[in-house]
RNA sequence: GGCCCCUUCGCCAAGUGGUAAGGCAGCGGAUUGCAAAUCCGCUAUCCCCGGUUCGAAUCCGGGAGGGGCCUCCA
């Protein structure tokens, strides 16, 4: 069961191996902050951090470091349009930035480095490729050479004298080739600029990733993540400038998530289909959200719709209502279970087809996610690994009288397992909103109806009891009759 | 024009050489006074055409359809 990461540098699978034993160093472009974070702006984070906790149950130690990209054309201006500083703009979205990410369960990013507070060792790079014969100054801005980089163009596959046929690029006197592209650019007046040996300016968008991954993380990345969109031309220009710099490799393996998309067309600012993520949680729970994200094999594009995310719930559902029947089974809650945090051997003692059946279903959540994260796989023997649950409660009578000692332990251990892995999705880490039913008026006014029903049923009056039902089904409450006495539940 | 990728049950989606996971929806059954919840069951040969192979959804060639990148984008 090793693990295997698809690589885009050789567009292969290969069993991962980090530079240093026992450690990863992993890297993840995050977002330029001049709007609100939508969905697509997730898809990377939750799907990396649940990279990162896999990586850390199979015992390495991650350190992971996402950039905020706090200067930059795009911030300029929009800052203008609202009449505020860049400074300001960049601030407020990055507090929604976090904000977003700490709702979405994404825990495992270690540091955030800012562009701005990074422009020295941007400067260092850039004079040591300038030194080296990689780069140009030229009328105030600094270019890459891209023809000084005999491997340029190796992450995409690309022709540099192809990039010369279209006509997108940006034209410039200013550069030699159509190929290179800014590391430094000279400010206009007005502009957020820092003192450099070329004048006054601001980083081009690729330095800032090379000088703050080298800084936090080394010469030599293990795994470089980041949108599909981003592969080219960023990606590209980052590991050219990198290695130029520093002759050695920048990143063992680059990881490229696949995007979101509405209908047919994917999510983007440039599209202007984007579903802002404050907006969204009001109309979905952020669990919702992440395993929509996760359903899907990162490397495909995900399709996103309220449909979708409805269908998404409903499936949840089962799992929420597992984790109440276990609290009336067990009279402590699912949350509550401790699991555990490392890989370890799964003891199947005393052999029981029960415990069998737990212990193959945990195999193979942990063989699809050592096969590149195959999320959609685990999330599948997840789901088996519920019916087993419930499959077992059954037929043990757990809920009723013909319960022993040792099926209940047994239960215990089947949902502990459910909890260790549902834990490396970074799912059901906390119980799902209940709809305002804690209520204490509202719970005594239940518990009258319910003992109301319970007297017309026990006098055969189904009539009156069914009424009952009913109309409390008219306000979205169901009742469900078990064996330990009726419950409810609204929505 | 160049470079990538995708096409699996009504919908979503795993599976990348050994005979098709799972979810949603639907149908039938057990259970229930009736429901709800739970469990059980319900013949998908994998876009089309060729080829390789004892054997292919999985490899190769061709075709059709869709998407991404080549400009800012997670």
């Amino acid at each position: 069961m090793a693990l295997r990461v698809y690589n885009t540098l050789t567009r292969q699978k290969e069993d991962f191996h980090p530079v240093e034993p026992g450690k990863v160093r992993m890297y993840v472009c995050g977002p330029t902050v001049y709007k609100p974070s939508h969905i697509g702006h997730m898809v990377g984070p939750v799907i990396f951090d649940t990279v990162k906790r896999f990586l850390t149950y199979l015992g390495f130690e991650v350190k992971w470091v996402v950039n905020i990209t706090d200067v930059d054309d795009k911030l300029i201006v929009r800052a203008r349009e609202l009449g505020t500083s860049v400074e300001a703009l960049a601030h407020r979205m990055t507090e929604d930035y976090l904000d977003c990410l700490n709702k979405l369960n994404v825990t495992g990013i270690d540091e955030f480095p800012k562009a701005t507070q990074h422009i020295t060792e941007m400067i260092e790079i850039m004079q040591g490729l300038i030194d080296k014969g990689h780069a140009y100054p030229s009328g105030g801005d600094v270019y890459f050479d891209v023809a000084s980089d005999p491997d340029y163009g190796k992450l995409c596959n690309r022709d540099p004298e192809q990039l010369e046929a279209g006509s997108r690029i940006e034209v410039s006197d200013k550069k030699r080739n159509p190929g290179d592209f800014a590391l430094w650019k000279g400010s206009k007046p007005g502009e957020p600029s820092w003192p450099s040996p070329w004048g006054p300016g601001r980083p081009g968008w690729h330095i800032e990733c090379s000088a703050m991954s080298m800084k936090l993380l080394g010469k030599t990345l293990d795994i470089h993540g980041g949108g599909l969109d981003l592969q080219f031309p960023h990606h590209e220009n980052e590991l050219a400038q990198s290695e130029s710099f520093t002759d050695q490799p920048f990143s063992r393996y680059w990881m490229h998530n696949g995007l979101l998309k509405m209908g047919q067309a994917k999510m983007a600012g440039s599209v202007g289909n984007v579903v802002n993520i404050v907006d969204l949680l009001k109309r979905h729970s952020a669990e919702t959200v992440r395993l929509l994200l996760l359903n899907t094999h990162y490397r495909s594009p995900i399709e996103y719709s309220d449909e979708r995310l409805a269908e998404v719930r409903r499936s949840l559902d089962n799992f929420y209502r597992f984790f109440e029947r276990f609290q009336r089974i067990r009279g402590g809650g699912f949350f509550a279970l401790t699991a555990p945090a490392k890989l370890a051997s799964f003891d199947e003692s005393p052999p029981s087809e029960f415990l069998n059946e737990i212990s193959r279903l945990r195999s193979t959540f942990l063989d699809c996610m050592s096969d590149d994260f195959n999320t959609g796989g685990a999330i599948g023997a997840l789901y088996e690994l519920l019916t087993a649950l419930n499959r077992f409660a059954d037929a043990q009578q757990l809920e009723g009288a013909g319960k022993t000692k040792e099926a209940l332990a047994e239960f215990e251990r089947g949902a502990v397992v459910l909890r260790e892995l549902s834990q490396i999705l970074g799912l059901f880490a906390q119980a799902p909103e209940s709809g305002g039913a804690s209520d204490e008026l509202v719970q005594g006014l239940m518990q009258l109806l319910i003992d109301l029903r319970a007297e017309a049923r026990k006098a055969k009056n189904f009539a009156v009891a069914d009424t009952i039902r009913q109309r409390l089904g008219q306000l979205h409450i169901t009742l469900e009759d078990r064996p330990g006495g009726t419950g409810w539940r609204k929505e």
